[in-house]
DNA sequence: ATTAGCACTCAAATGTTGCGAGTGCTAAAA
DNA sequence: TTTTAGCACTCGCAACATTTGAGTGCTAAT
């Protein structure tokens, strides 16, 4: 445990450097409110808290800034969280579509809330579970030859895509979809459904085969859709801006796109007491990331479902605000998916 | 009319510099395969182009970069549009999703090739159609309170949204539905939709207001979105590694993320004998496109549906190749779309 | 334990110089 | 009249030198 006076010196120079971006000197600290001693004092503690791998200079005759280390003490230790004033809270609100039911809309909305909120980029994952089954899927006709595909799973999610058939849809054709559906997908876990089972299932179908076809390619479209835990980024562009990213902007920017986050924020350890997590730097695994942090916190639906949805910036970035904006978002987000998911499975219940 | 020996001169140092992206000197120039002249001659010619504002140069002892009106003198006149290999054209058509018929995901896979393809952003606006009507709703019960409700227009755009209702769906509730679109939507130009509209048409409702008040609301979410002709954006992040863009990417960036393309891509005027469309430098009347080009090209479906396609970068591209890939690819959607028109209004004819 | 004082360091800003690619002009050659 | 060789000139750029000042670490006095 570091001496009181040396928490109030780390703590002042992270909040100062996060504040003016500039390498905070010992004569800047003197002058802070609360500090009364003098620069040469603060000078023997910051060497300390150098040694100590806390806080580091960019050069000889530069101030200190904060270290990877001194991030995350500061966070752990020393930060005191920001009360959310109030139309701080209604912004976030106002950000979330709570009307529609589907998850994917909502995280996407409140990803964009968060974008504009934060100035940061937000990512978010859609909710993975293995074991989500098919709950419910239906083919409506749109047009002579052309029908959209809708299939929901156990945890809420909704995917669609059109389909053109070969042949004119017929009641009869929905009739055999509909029987397929019901004794092939319905119930049955999404990694049950490959291109292997739709090939063997086309196969057995005979002469309905060709007319048949394409729809049962379209659910292994949808299925593969809903199984990946897929990855939404926005207000990238966002992060151009900040002059920690001068030159590396480009490698951030592909890192960002090629999905691999996803591993990152799935493989993540929930061992804090809430489930916020923190990565400070290179707590990131990967090096396109040594300078930047991510706050990101995990959602639920049900019991088995997660997801998560955070933001990523430089590694100076207003911890102590954001970290309860983004609490307070999944609050909101895991209050209607919650609402959404047990009005369901109630009902669902109700029904059986 | 430029002389003979001029035109080569301008050709050569236009197709020289997008290659190298170096400012090119006469000496360079006399030692290209062709030139059988001295550099005293060459420069000569090049100080006369550069008086007519063809080429400038960055300083005095510089070589010369084709201006703004280089490009378009070299592309009106002197550029001879590469053959597109083999390989390429397998390329460009393995992008395009045939399948689905649904243009917007078609779309979105188009641009997504040409983003691999050129190494640019692509762009592309979904279908604008102002007499477009509502050709198809559909409300698909998905859990005891949820319902996706799809809706298919004339031009052949389809939308879907979930939708929550605030009591189950019964079979009542869905013919009461079914009905009141038969009788206020199909049928209807998008432009009839409004929230004005939606409202009257709630409130006389009565009784069932309440229940069909969500559903109906979401019908004028579905409208807004197959009116308001889209911008897709992609591959922004291609644009970060190109050196013109070094100081101002963010601007750019930030621009093209504003959905004011829009604007542009809309209102080009097609007096171009081909529908593909040339905008080099300032031509693109914002300032923050003044280093840009964009080749765009438009599609149609069926009569007055038109959208348009195409990629924007720096003014250094290639366009003798790039202006016929794009071509290609137009080639292709329009002919994939004009198919699934055509097919949907045939069989629809037939069904009346 | 704290502080004043001071020599020291080093990045950044500013100034200086030389190089060389490329030019425009002129006068001779074709 | 057109082309070319030749040459002085320009100017961005890179390399190097100089100055400045913020900030430090250490030492000796408080």
């Amino acid at each position: 445990m570091l001496p009181p006076r040396r928490q109030k010196i780390l703590a002042a120079i992270v909040e100062q450097y996060i504040e003016t971006g500039e390498p905070v000197g010992s004569k800047t600290l003197m002058n802070l409110p609360g500090f009364d001693v003098s620069s040469a004092t603060i000078r023997n503690e910051m060497a300390e808290l150098t040694a100590l791998g806390f806080i580091t200079q960019p050069h000889t005759s530069a101030g200190r800034v904060p270290t990877q280390y001194g991030y995350r003490y500061y966070v752990d230790n020393l930060m005191q969280p920001a009360e959310l004033e109030e139309n701080e809270r209604r912004r976030i609100e106002a950000g979330v579509d709570y009307r529609s039911g589907d998850p994917e809309q909502l995280l996407a909305t409140a990803g964009e809330a968060l974008v504009d909120f934060t100035n940061f980029a937000a990512i978010s994952t859609t909710p993975a579970d293995e074991h989500a089954f098919i709950k419910n899927i239906e083919m409506v006709p749109v047009s002579p030859k052309m029908a959209m595909i809708v299939m929901l799973t156990s945890t809420g999610i909704l995917k669609s895509k059109a389909c053109r058939t070969d042949v004119p849809i017929v009641v009869d054709l929905q009739e055999t979809f509909q029987n397929l559906v019901n004794q092939n997908f319905i119930g049955r876990p999404l990694s049950d459904i490959n291109t292997v089972m739709i090939q063997t299932l086309v196969a057995s179908l005979g002469a309905k085969a060709l007319s048949m076809s394409p729809l049962l390619v379209t659910i292994a479209d949808l299925v593969e859709a809903a199984s990946i835990s897929e990855v939404n980024l926005s207000g990238q562009s966002n992060l151009l801006g900040y002059k920690e990213y001068n030159e590396t902007a480009g490698q951030l920017l592909d890192f960002l796109h090629r999905d691999e986050p996803l591993n990152m924020l799935v493989s993540s350890s929930s061992d804090t007491d809430s489930d916020i997590e923190i990565r400070i730097g290179s707590e990131n695994r990967y090096k396109e990331l040594e300078n930047s942090s991510m706050i990101i916190s995990k959602y639920k639906i049900g019991e088995n479902a997660t997801g998560a949805i955070g933001i990523i910036g430089p590694t100076r970035m207003n911890y102590s605000k954001l970290i309860p904006s983004i609490k307070y978002l999944t609050d909101i987000i895991n209050k209607v998916l919650s609402d959404v998911y047990e009005e369901e499975t109630d009902l669902g219940e109700e029904e059986n």
